[in-house]
RNA sequence: GGGGCUGUAGCUCAGUUGGUUAGAGUGCCGGUCUGUCACACCGGAGGUCGCGAGUUCGAGUCUCGUCAGCCCCGCCA
């Protein structure tokens, strides 16, 4: 039906006899002369059409044409007639002769065009989803898949290459009690049972660890059922990979190759070894777990710095132990009121009661916290003339979330240009746990190995326990998040029975997987990536919905097939199910 | 569950203090045109102002509710 693209046609093939299949782009009628730029996934070609080379019927033919109709053309390939070139174009130089054309398919008028303009706005997303058969046609998006499908088929190759073996794990399987609202399906054959889709291969790759598989990976769907985000999604694809007697550092240099090794497929060149911080430090230093280290800005403690300022809320804060800290911001001062105001709107919304600034002159400081400021104090905290800081006081646990906001906010507002295109990072050491309302609950999941030598605090100051966990951070962005597991059947009951679970849930729920411990397991750990946020970094994507095929709107709808929808009384008393009468409001 | 923004022609948008017949660009339909590439030019059709109430002599515009999309908080082991 084709001798070959379009989009790869040039010059050297001048004379030669091609067939094109394809859509119609475009459709410039000048009368005697019709052009038409045809489409198809490589690209674009112009096909004219006049009376002295081509068939009347085709004429004719093409003279009918509409945006998106899908045609066969027979004809040559021929250089452009000078002056008549399109630099802008990749196959500018040449034309393709139409002699004979073919409609195959005609199609109605789209609905949102397929074609932009070079001033024309995207159609909203909304009719963008509604109409993703259109919009999957622009070649922005079709890139994009196009380079997703390369990362998925690198990471196969090169996981393959270091020894790992891909297995499928099911995902028609069990609820799990902790973590994310499960997606549960009704059994018609046990009616009041229910699967859950999985959150994540998690407990199937520890055993096939156990089962001697012991380097593993898959690209696995995952499903929680939670509320999305412009990076959530209820569905997402994960690269899992697990492998037995490890140690963290086996981990980091597999992944660092494939990240080298990713990058590269979509052009990138990025080098190692990926600088390294504990969670400790990472929060001391950047207020978050997942720091953005493109550019160097760093939180200072200033309490001390602050102590005889006099300025009471500080403190009466520092004597019921809070700490004072916050950020300079070289230059900062040239921000005005309005961007102050936004960033501090910003720290407020992740939990900030109030923050403090100060904009420091030749003359002296201004601003709610720099009218405390005398000269010593300002020298005290390293403010030089044309700074800006911004001073958070109260628990680390509320100072870091808001400076690290802080951080970010300034840093776009001050455009600080990036000192590297590429900021990779590991973060180690989390802590096992959380503290949420009072309870304890798994700050990863319940199957990380604690830090050896905070084992014995499991029992006495759980809270304290650092965890085996690392996250692969990538631009401030989280893309990845593994640990070594827990191996032996009693330290994973110690941690359950920390958790709060009685020794009967721990049977009832985890028991298949402690039973699979209890067979001889080895030390084994691993990490999930997400190959959604990763494409969506790689190819510099605003939107997780960009590089999903057919992605949820945020109240996880499908809106092209319309999913979720009712189903009927029949189908669902084969599965024993009634629904509850919503009431009507 | 909570907060915010948006919704006007097929599409992208404008629409003044509440006031007469709701506009533009593009697309669509018809016509002219042999070197266009955002072709150009001439003419035409096209509106449940998301939906429902309310205030008013009068609502695209004000108020309340509701639906949808997006962003955020909660949530996301």
């Amino acid at each position: 039906m084709r001798s070959r693209m379009v989009g790869r046609i040039r010059a050297s093939h001048e004379g030669s006899e091609v067939t094109l299949a394809g859509w119609v782009h475009r459709r410039r009628d000048l009368g005697g002369l019709l052009f038409v730029d045809l489409r198809d996934r490589s690209g674009l070609v112009q096909v004219s059409f006049g009376p002295d080379w081509t068939e009347e019927a085709s004429l004719e033919c093409a003279r009918g044409l509409g945006h998106e109709d899908v045609i066969q053309v027979k004809g040559i390939v021929v250089l452009r007639p000078l002056g008549a070139q399109n630099p802008d174009m990749e196959t500018g130089e040449i034309e393709v002769h139409a002699r004979s054309v073919e409609l195959f398919s005609n199609a109605q008028t789209p609905v949102i065009p397929v074609y932009r303009g070079p001033e024309d706005e995207l159609p909203t997303e909304e009719l963008r989803l509604k109409h993703r058969v259109l919009d999957l046609r622009r070649s922005e998006l079709q890139d994009v898949l196009v380079l997703r499908h390369k990362l998925v088929l690198a990471t196969r190759n090169y996981l393959d290459g270091c020894g790992f073996i891909e297995v499928e794990t099911p995902i028609l399987t069990k609820a799990t009690p902790e973590g994310a609202r499960d997606y549960l399906v009704p059994s018609r054959v046990h009616h009041g049972e229910f699967y859950a889709l999985p959150q994540s291969p998690q407990i199937y790759k520890q055993i096939l660890m156990v089962s001697g598989f012991d380097r593993y990976f898959q690209i696995a769907r995952c499903f929680r059922d939670e509320d999305l985000r412009s990076d959530r999604q209820p569905e997402f694809t994960q690269i899992d990979v697990e492998a037995s007697f490890i140690e963290p550092e086996d981990i980091f240099s597999w992944i660092e190759g494939l990240m080298v090794c990713l990058a590269d497929t979509a052009g990138m060149d990025i080098s190692q070894p990926f600088p390294r911080l504990t969670w400790a430090e990472a929060m001391e230093r950047y207020g978050s777990d997942r720091p953005d280290l493109r550019y160097q800005l760093e939180i200072t403690d200033w309490t001390q710095a602050t102590s005889s300022l006099g300025f009471n809320m500080i403190d009466s804060a520092v004597e019921a132990g809070a700490r004072v800290r916050g950020l300079r911001l070289s230059g900062g001062a040239k921000l005005s009121r309005r961007q102050i105001a936004s960033i501090e709107s910003k720290a407020k919304e992740v939990g900030a009661p109030g923050l403090l600034w100060a904009k420091q002159a030749e003359g002296g400081a201004s601003g709610p916290l720099g009218k405390f400021l005398g000269p010593e104090d300002s020298l005290a905290m390293g403010l030089l003339p044309g700074d800006l800081a911004f001073v958070a006081f109260g628990p680390d646990s509320l100072t870091s979330p808001v400076l690290a906001a802080v951080r970010s906010e300034a840093a776009e507002a001050l455009e600080f240009t990036p000192e590297q295109e590429h900021s990779w990072l590991w973060v180690t050491d989390f802590p096992l746990f959380d503290l949420r309302n009072g309870e304890i609950t798994p700050s990863h999941h319940p199957f990380v190995m604690p830090h050896p030598d905070d084992i014995d605090l499991l029992e006495s100051d759980p809270s304290s326990v650092r965890g085996t966990a690392y996250d692969l951070v990538y631009n401030g962005n989280e893309l990845g998040s593994g640990s070594v597991r827990v191996h032996q059947p009693e330290i994973q009951r110690r941690i359950l029975r920390a958790l709060g679970l009685s020794d009967h849930e721990i049977e009832q729920k985890f028991g298949f997987l402690l039973n699979a411990l209890s067979a001889g397991a080895p030390p084994h750990g691993g990490i999930a990536l997400g190959v959604d946020r990763i494409v969506q970094r790689f190819s510099g994507s605003e939107s997780l919905r960009d590089v999903i095929a057919f992605p949820k709107t945020t109240a996880a709808r499908a809106l092209y097939e319309e999913a979720p929808a009712l189903v009927g009384n029949e189908e669902l008393s084969e599965l024993g199910l009634t629904t509850l009468k919503s009431s009507e409001g």
